[in-house]
DNA sequence: GTCTATACACCGATAGAC
DNA sequence: GTCTATCGGTGTATAGAC
């Protein structure tokens, strides 16, 4: 059969298209903000004409969406350290875990702005997208139930805990360290709290 | 004189022209969210055409700027009871701090999402309008320091830890009390933390 | 199938008459 | 101070060339 390596030259060619423009959507959203950057920008980035885009996307929503999901799995990567399959003492890994989320999310502003606030008005992710959001949660709910932290409250604290060292730190001090030097601390007196 | 009261009854037209023109402006936010008001629609509110507005405010950002000092004053008053003429026990001040906070910026989320989150891209407050944001944290960092809390890292983990339960709240579960619940929890091990 | 060309309705902002 | 007219820009959509 000659026909299915075709159609995978096919796929694959349409498969970078669609990750080209979402690196030229990427560039664009880090200079002139998440709402800033406009379709036409997008595709002179990747040259072709705006409406080209269209081909591969069905709207900008579309774009926002992948971003997103793309954001996410992401997220759920830089955080492989923290799977079940490494064990470690609770606090080391509570720490581990921090850091993660933490460093992988005051990296980059704009791509936090996606994923943790609502900040394009008409969006809401497709289930596809929310999955991966949902993933890396899990990661976090399965590994503090690692330690027998398996109580709603007691996890809802540690991403509060952790998600407001983020926006603290991106409000107030992009680019420093002013708040993630607060990190080791915080779990400390977070493992204090439920006992760990 | 009969000039000075007529220059007054000039300003308070004016000012409340403008007045009206932010309420207009909320509303409208709190409907399409802050980036979706129009100042087509804000001036059909207003029984005006879009470019008066221009008569009273020098840009859309002009008026964004407006209520984002409006915002951060009305909290400075919704605080009011946490003024240090209250004197209160350690941990009871640091309820009331937190509760006070939480409630005024959970009971409009888009009025957080300018307040707390670089939402807006091109935004950047001036001076005045920052001015009555800086004052609320002042209300905090002095109602600490009547209790010996007077080391930055302290402060800021503070204000991290009531603003992370804020943003979860909003975030994850818009009108509901999940995140709230923990705020008692959350300022005894703070307390603890830091040995009140 | 993919792209170019073009149109639409809307946006923030400005110029100038009254 | 408010209006009309208008500018360059936007997201979105369709028609039609190759």
């Amino acid at each position: 059969m000659l026909e299915i390596p075709n159609r995978d030259r096919k796929r694959e060619r349409r498969e970078s298209v669609r990750v080209e423009i979402l690196e030229a959507a990427w560039t664009l959203a880090r200079d002139h903000g998440l709402p800033g950057f406009t379709l036409r920008e997008v595709a002179r980035l990747v040259g072709m004409q705006a409406p080209s885009l269209y081909t591969h996307f069905d709207s900008r929503h579309a774009i926002i969406d992948a971003m997103f999901g793309q954001a996410w799995r992401e997220c759920g990567l830089a955080m492989e350290a923290v799977a079940p399959e490494h064990p470690l003492p609770a606090r080391a890994w509570l720490r581990l875990a921090a850091h993660s989320y933490f460093d992988f999310c005051t990296s980059d502003p704009v791509r936090n702005q996606l994923m943790n606030q609502r900040s394009v008005p008409g969006f809401v992710p497709t289930a596809e997208s929310y999955a991966h959001a949902v993933a890396v949660l899990e990661m976090f709910t399965s590994g503090l139930a690692t330690y027998s932290v398996t109580r709603r409250e007691d996890i809802d604290l540690y991403t509060a805990l952790i998600g407001g060292l983020v926006d603290a730190q991106l409000a107030n001090d992009p680019g420093g360290d002013r708040w993630r030097r607060l990190l080791d601390r915080s779990v400390d007196m977070y493992a204090d709290n439920v006992g760990l």
